[in-house]
DNA sequence: CTGTATAGATCTACACTGTAGAGCATGGCG
DNA sequence: CGCCATGCTCTACAGTGTAGATCTATACAG
């Protein structure tokens, strides 16, 4: 059919802005960047992606789609919790310059639901009354993107090297910064740290399961 | 001093652009409209601000600055690490536009060091082991800023009203949406459900001090 | 083969952006 | 009085998103 080739030819221009942004940056991505690439003028996108907020929105999708695998892993539910989390992490430094487009563009696309599907059945696996399930969703999703955000954007780790020094020399103006400057020393091993907010997530989650039998499948497992 | 004059005119011009962004969004938020809100020519702006992007980290300190009457709040460590985040999820309702800079601009001003060294002072007086206190401090800064975007940018209600019956609708592709429609039906309280997911963080930290005591001192109060 | 409709790309133009560079006015100090 | 620094203005330029009109090549009807 004809909207197959319609189709074909948005995914071109997403994925070539997708590139484009990995490669310099969300500021570099101008729709007549995005045309130069595919090779064609700038008017041409229009009628493929509608305009540029359109085309955030499409980069969004992909951003997704590239999740899709690890929402349809196998296994018991907090493997696949941590597959997806682990993988939206991921996502986060093959992409930095798009991925805070996913905090802050809502997408509701079919493989958006999918996503969301996923991480609502694994909480239903595990035990979680239906009530609490979107609620818990929205926590361990909201953990996992502002973490790795954290992470692209230097929150967590600003420029500064002397960053800490600079904070305790400050002295009584940040006294338990002082008093933490044994442990601010060393440079934080972030994938450890990750897999540890993520476990502590999990203990929250077998907590609000009403019977104790799964907490302690966890712990033992 | 002279520098005072020189200051007092910077904080003039990050006010009226904070102003704007909170009135028009932050596309409206360009050096020509700060400039006509001042009631100057734009590029008188530019030796007090420097340049746009540092006009964008000027706005990330009055935010936080805003946030350091909550930092200083006495009483036990468990109110004032919930003061601190409530006042962070009250400042998103207040400032919806320029919000989402906090997640996106490291910020390693005075400010922000004082705002976080008062979260360590919680977590500190918690009993959480040195160690564990610059991860939780990150876990509990992640959750207020990540879960106060997903408000403020609609992520967590998309637009759609009929959203979830779409999903719905979509049958087999978002069984576990089918299987929760029930819950999914009824909007959400979103100050519950941001006070329950700091509860959780709660027990996460009490759980991390090595006396079983204080576990219990926070659930009985 | 001719004529025509259609989808896609193009060209031009406009209002707007951030900001470099030069010039102008006003105040205090010798 | 001259001097000079400070704060502002004016002009200009390259780059942005995109509306509107135009061109072109392909596909199909007669």
């Amino acid at each position: 059919m004809a909207e197959q080739g319609v189709e074909a030819r948005r995914r071109e221009i997403l994925t070539a802005a997708l590139a484009l942004a990995d490669e310099r940056g969300l500021d570099a991505l101008s729709m007549r960047a995005v045309a130069a690439r595919v090779g064609v003028t700038p008017m041409a996108l229009y009628p493929h992606v509608g305009n540029k907020d359109a085309l955030l929105d499409g980069l969004v999708d992909l951003l997704l789609a590239e999740l899709l695998p690890a929402a349809r892993t196998a296994g018991p539910w907090h493997e696949r919790l941590r597959a997806i989390a682990h993988a939206g992490r991921a996502l986060a430094h093959r992409h930095p310059a798009a991925y805070p487009l996913l905090l802050s563009r809502p997408a509701v696309t079919p493989d958006a639901v999918r996503l969301v599907d996923a991480l609502y059945r694994a909480l239903l696996d595990a035990g979680v009354p239906a009530a609490q399930v979107p609620r818990l969703e929205r926590l361990v999703s909201t953990y996992v993107l502002g973490y790795a955000i954290g992470e692209i954007t230097g929150r967590f780790a600003p420029a500064d090297p002397r960053r800490h020094a600079r904070a305790t020399a400050a002295g009584g103006a940040a006294p338990a910064h002082q008093e933490l400057s044994g442990v601010l020393a060393q440079p934080p091993d972030w994938d450890a740290e990750f897999a540890a907010g993520l476990d502590d997530l999990m203990h929250v989650i077998t907590g609000h399961v009403p019977s104790a039998e799964s907490a302690r499948r966890l712990s033992n497992h």
